[in-house]
Parts: structure tokens; sequence; C-alpha cells
DNA sequence: ATTAGATTTAGAATAATTCTAAATCTAATT
DNA sequence: AATTAGATTTAGAATTATTCTAAATCTAAT
């Protein structure tokens, strides 16, 4: 877990707000709660740099973005690889770090053909909250 | 690899339909694109049953929903669970079909305290296509 | 035939994302 | 300090994706 002044990436002040903004935020947001965030600590960024920066920061690979099927993209800041899972009765999405089984990136690529770059999953399932209501 | 008969689900015409548009397809398709389909197999229909009987079916576990980051969500004949890869340079979508490693669900549901239903993984990297073109 | 409930239709409405053109900024050069 | 080229930002329009609404239609059970 290293330390990375988001000061000193030589990003635009756009860029180092949105980027901020994900960094701090204990939820993934989406693109519109990064927009809403980030005009408290730069009122006149427009929507349209939101999504540029967003965009610009995930080829950079300082973001990554997440989706599943409804709804926005959300975005999680990229500083290591990780898995989510995702509540299958309130759509909280959770972070899992793991490692995974040595064999399931080579598996994969020998079934796909494909050569891989990186795995990442999801687990579907019931949250600890959900669990406990019932 | 079961044979089902769409044509006894006790489903209406139009989500047949739909079901036989996203079967009968060689590839993922889009929203848009099912509904483009299925106007050739019945005229009449319109876009938001096709989104309302997208819902319907994979509620009912006859589709699954998949989405990346960029772009709409694409559809697929859910009749099993199985994993994708993605390529990152050209897009394309494949399925890959092969068992989990064993303790992977147990692991995953471990580190996230989930109670775990499914889960789906995404391999990123280079299509045999994209690779065969350097 | 009647009726209640579910489904479909057409189109409007909303949400998510991208595009455009002009303005501004940055860094390198005079 | 002025000039310039290229990248970035802004504001807002445009596009794309998805959902909603209300009226019409269908279905199955009386």
């Amino acid at each position: 877990m290293q330390f990375e002044d988001i000061q000193n990436l030589g990003l635009t002040k756009q860029r180092e707000v949105v980027l901020q903004v994900i960094s701090d935020a204990h939820e993934h947001l989406t693109a519109n709660e990064v927009f809403d965030n980030s005009k408290k600590l730069l009122p006149g960024i427009s929507f349209a740099t939101v999504y540029n920066s967003l965009r610009f920061l995930k080829d950079a690979g300082h973001i990554a973005e997440i989706s599943f099927g409804g709804g926005a993209s959300r975005f999680d800041r990229g500083t290591h690889r990780h898995d989510h899972a995702i509540c299958t009765k309130c759509g909280k999405l959770a972070d899992i770090e793991m490692e995974h089984p040595a064999e399931l990136v080579a598996l994969a690529a020998s079934y796909s053909k494909f050569k891989p770059e990186s795995l990442e999953f999801t687990l579907r399932g019931i949250c600890p909250d959900c669990l406990a209501k019932v």
C-alpha cells in the first residue's frame, strides 16, 4: 500500500480534483456523484470535464470503471487489482481483496485463447446487512 | 446441453420472440439490436416491450445481462453459468466455458462475508484475431 | 359476457454519455 | 514579454440508453 501524492502526478487541476474525489469517497461513485463532489472543490468544473477526466484517469490506470446491469458506471481508485461483491438484495457493492488461485488466469486464458492481461470477478450474493435483516 | 423449447415456456409472443432473437444470435446483442431483430419476426413489437421482456427474461433466469465500462448492456442466453473474455484492443466479447477452481467461490465469500449465489469473471486480454494481426 | 390483472403499444420523459466549437491554459520558443 | 501550437476546459447541444405513463389489448377465470 503505497502513498501516492495526488498533487504531484502532473495532472491538471480538474483531473486532480476528480481523482481526489474518487480517492476520498468511501463508496464507488457514479460520474454524476463525482461531478457533484468535484463542484464543491472546484465550483467551475463542467460535466464534460468530469467525463473527460474520468476517461483520462482510467486510461492512465489511476482509476477503474465498474459496471453492472442497470444504471451508471461507478469509479474506483485503481491502485491495485481487486474484485467485487454485489448484493442481489440491496445492490451494495463491496471490494474483495484476495489473491486468485494460481491456476485461474492460465486456465481462463487457455480456454479462451486470449493473451491474458488481467482477470477480475464479481461475486453475487447477499451482503451481511441484508442477511442480518431476516 | 439441454434442448429447451422456446415455444413452450408459457411466454407471451413478444417474450418468445425476444428470447428467440437472443438465442439465435451468434454475438451478444444490445437492447437496440434485439429490438431491430425482433421487428423482423414481429413487426409491431415496441421498444418498451423489448426492454420489459429483457427484464422479465432476466428475472426468470432465461437470459443474462452483461455490461462493461462504455456503452449499452448486452444480453446472453443464460442457460448455464459461464464467464467472459473481452479484448482490450478490439472490444470483442467471447464466452469462456470452464469450471471454476473448487475453492474460488468459498474463498471470495469468506473474504467478503457475503452469502454467495454465483460468481463470474471477466478476463481482459488480447483476442486471437488481434494477436494474429501483429 | 364480465371482469380483474397482466401485457403491450406509442411516445414522452429521464438518465447517461459523448460531441462541438469557442475560450483558456501550458509550455516552448522568440 | 509576445507568439505560437497543442492540449484542456467550458457550456451547452446532441446522442444514446433506459424507464415511465396512460390508454388499449389480451388472458384467464368466472
